[in-house]
DNA sequence: TAGGCGATGGTCT
DNA sequence: GACCATCGCCTAC
């Protein structure tokens, strides 16, 4: 076992579909945790990730479709990426049906495959600290704007159930200064690659 | 170890 | 012109 991992990961599950993300954004959530997201086989396991939807007004969708949103109003499965901050890259996975306008927002991950990829981007070795936020994770993975709109389940994206229901915990999401109250951030319990504690 | 803060640019009002 | 779904460096303790 490596040094920093916290239990040896599960071997990826079969392939998720588009159909998996056709329900509320608050079942999926908690059923992304454990899975397996690559972008051309470099990625790791989805430990930490928010829940956004456009009836609360902490979400890109809350007043309605943008250029930017567009995809956030079009069908489940698929990546919304956005500029933050002016300097980092967020990757979202679009939720519920086309025109709900909601989504999860990947923190973090434990990184698993293509490490020597990720710490060449990251210019970092510590493996704890890859892929611990939004920004780093895109980066790690070398998402960009040029991935904004692409399905979750066609070359090179990949995403794999997770084989085991993990525990996880929840609580207030991060960053943000508007319904700042609802519990909608999701963690893997006791993993030392989220970008915080809970 | 925790907190302050600068970098940097797209988006919206 | 203000606002950010961030990060990492730098201080102070």
């Amino acid at each position: 076992m490596a040094p920093n991992r916290i239990a040896s990961p599960q071997k990826p599950g079969k392939p998720l579909k588009r159909a998996f993300f056709g329900r509320s954004v608050l079942e999926v959530a908690p059923d992304l945790i454990g899975a397996t997201f690559l972008v051309d086989g470099v990625g790791g396991i989805i430990v930490e990730l928010e829940a956004y939807h456009h009836t609360e007004p902490a979400a890109h969708s809350f007043n309605g479709p943008t250029a930017r949103n567009q995809v956030m109003f079009g069908p489940p499965g698929f990546i919304y990426v956005y500029r933050s901050y002016g300097i980092h890259w967020c990757i979202n996975f679009v939720c519920e049906k086309r025109g709900s306008a909601s989504a999860v927002l990947i923190r973090a991950l434990e990184p698993t495959h293509g490490l020597a990829t990720m710490r060449r981007r990251r210019k970092l070795h510590d493996e704890r600290l890859l892929c611990s936020g939004p920004g780093k994770l895109t980066e790690a993975l070398a998402i960009t704007h040029a991935q904004n709109g692409l399905p979750l389940d066609v070359p090179p994206i990949a995403l794999y159930a997770r084989t085991e229901k993990p525990a996880i915990v929840t609580g207030v999401r991060i960053g943000i200064t508007k319904a700042v109250e609802l519990p909608w951030r999701y963690g893997l319990k006791g993993s030392k690659f989220l970008s915080r504690p809970f």
